[in-house]
DNA sequence: GGGCAGAATGATATCGATAACACTAGGGAG
DNA sequence: CTCCCTAGTGTTATCGATATCATTCTGCCC
């Protein structure tokens, strides 16, 4: 057992004595390896039968193909980069399942990272991703800081911003107009008859679609000339349940013959909604209360949550189909695109005027 | 325009002329690609200056390091996969949070997919995962299919189960037994007097963190006494809010009598309150409902619900720094550890006995 | 029967970084 | 004054697959 002869395997970690490789695949089967290789991809010319010898010794030995090497040689990566603001309890899960659904069965991988609704960040990300190689990068919003930029033009990669409609755009998008879609939602409960409006949003600073959304709102309140809109900025993006509750009990302190709330999401008129009752109020009895973002929990809650339907799932896998698109067709008509994606008002019970709660 | 002697740049892409390599950056500043790589790490021996130099040339010209080629000849990839069943409106996402948070300045990066509770999809995502050679993975659950079992071995690289404690874990564990969890839920409510108790659940077959909290619901209620258990299983998980409302009223309609319904999440709960309510039923007036998670929602909720906080997040750190560890004291000292992670009932208006809606 | 197309496979160079070792210059210890 | 150590840097081989070109073999056509 202590035979001087031992060779001398202290490199060895226990249990990494499986450096198993294609060229060791391609010798226990008796061909080359780019043989092997070939038998991984489903278009290159191999008999059938090699293949299938191939891959029952793949199964014997517990090969498992290595792509951090094959994406040197190619020159591809297989990665979609993908940033998003947060993955909890927000709209942007949707659309990263959409993101994951769309690159199912096309050999591409996702990178995934959150921003935490920080410019910063996004840039420390996107630097990150790059590091990948990734083939193409799906970005929320808008703005982004001067390097990011620059980093990602240099990257000559496909990239497509998604959530909103920027004022100049990278390259693809594939959103919508935050500011028109709560406009809207401001006029079709005017048309039915509400006067005094407020809006509950976080401080504006870090959220883009937020603060769109509070412009939208404060202009077409103006333009309906129904007196400046009172509107409540309460904690950083995104606002929680608690927060929009407590923002809407500021509200009512301050301007206390308010008669419908806007809140920046539905998680936000939730907590609004679920505070008035505690404190004894009906929604919309006393007051109307609507959301944005159409959660799950709008269509369940009692009372339903008026709010803006926004195909957030749509929006990933468009984003993701841009990408692939770029990708096949490169070189001819990549003319760079702007994807409307579409919303609608969904009025509930939260704000029926001729309802109680 | 036209002249014969064009080179033939038909492989050139539009805007790709940007393979900038560690080699260009060098020779640059000149020195050599080896002292580049050198100035990109912070350990290495590198004077100041040079380094100084290497940056501002590196921000010149815009070069993003390749880590691909690095991952090759270090045979790092610098990836942890992570694999959850869902990341929509879960506990799971607060997982996936704090996986990366605590990932955050490693100098790894996360590589998340989603099984969508199949242990088939959960083994194709592994196999996809270990393509890309991650240092360590991170699984939700104890149920695997063989093969990806053999694959997670032969990988020889550490991993972490979590959210249960799996019969037969593979390596390291991060969780907590959900039946016990939902066995101590039903004994303090029994403490209370509750004695006829429901349960809503989705279909067991895939979910089995949800299966194990049925079983720990029935088994306990038969050894308090209480009879069988009155079970219903409606819909595939994640069980939404609104199959909530559908299963509540499925179980009421068959054992009216039924004082208290626990939930396999919150999120079922919520469903089950709104739709007793919409129904003109008050709770816990006349039923008493429960969840299980702690989500936001329950908090905040009115009435606010009665459930079992779980420390999602901490979870998801905590698997993180176990495979940090195993990463760092490869080695020595690698015993495979079951870590049990915290749980408690939070009482709170749904189960109020004096309580009313 | 010669030649040629096409399928199947092999040999070699290469992707872009890093590991491992070699080397140089300068400074302190003896 | 010599030796040795260390910090800083360069040289070369290498990671494991794939692109590319070369090669072999078969069969078919004129």
């Amino acid at each position: 057992m202590t035979n001087g002869d031992e060779p001398k395997d202290k490199r060895l970690k226990a249990g990494d004595a499986q450096k198993l490789t294609m060229a060791e695949v391609a010798k226990y089967v008796g061909v080359s390896a780019m043989t092997v290789s070939r038998a991984f991809r489903q278009d290159a010319s191999v008999s059938e039968e090699t293949r299938k010898r191939i891959m029952e010794a793949v199964d014997a030995l517990g090969y498992v193909l290595d792509l951090s090497a094959g994406s040197l040689s190619s020159r591809r990566s297989g990665f979609i980069a993908a940033l998003v603001p947060s993955i909890n309890n927000s709209n942007f899960s949707d659309t990263a399942r959409g993101i994951t659904d769309a690159l199912e069965n096309t050999g591409l991988q996702l990178l995934l990272g959150y921003t935490d609704y920080s410019a910063e960040k996004e840039e420390k990300l996107i630097e990150a991703m790059l590091r990948r190689r990734p083939e193409g990068i799906i970005l929320t919003g808008g703005s982004h800081t001067d390097r990011a930029r620059r980093m990602l033009d240099k990257a000559g990669i496909p990239v497509v911003e998604t959530w909103e409609i920027p004022e100049e755009p990278i390259n693809h998008v594939v959103g919508f107009s935050n500011g028109e879609a709560m406009s809207l939602l401001v006029r079709t409960l005017a048309s039915q008859g509400y006067r005094r409006f407020g809006y509950i949003g976080g401080t504006t600073a870090r959220d883009t679609r937020g603060s769109q959304r509070r412009s939208g709102f404060l202009k077409t309140v103006e333009e309906l000339g129904l007196g400046p809109g009172r509107a409540i900025s309460f904690g950083v993006p995104p606002i929680t349940m608690e927060q929009g509750g407590q923002a809407v009990v500021s509200l009512l302190e301050r301007w206390p013959d308010t008669e419908v709330v806007l809140c920046v999401s539905d998680l936000s008129a939730f907590g609004a909604i679920m505070e008035c009752k505690r404190r004894g109020m009906s929604v919309p009895g006393d007051i109307a209360i609507a959301g944005f973002g159409d959660y799950e929990i709008s269509s369940i809650c009692h009372p339903s949550i008026t709010t803006i339907n926004v195909d957030c799932y749509g929006i990933g896998r468009q984003a993701a189909a841009r990408l692939l698109d770029a990708l096949q067709g490169s070189g001819e008509a990549t003319g760079d695109e702007i994807t409307l994606t579409g919303y609608r008002v969904v009025l509930r019970e939260s704000t029926d005027r001729g309802g109680a709660a």
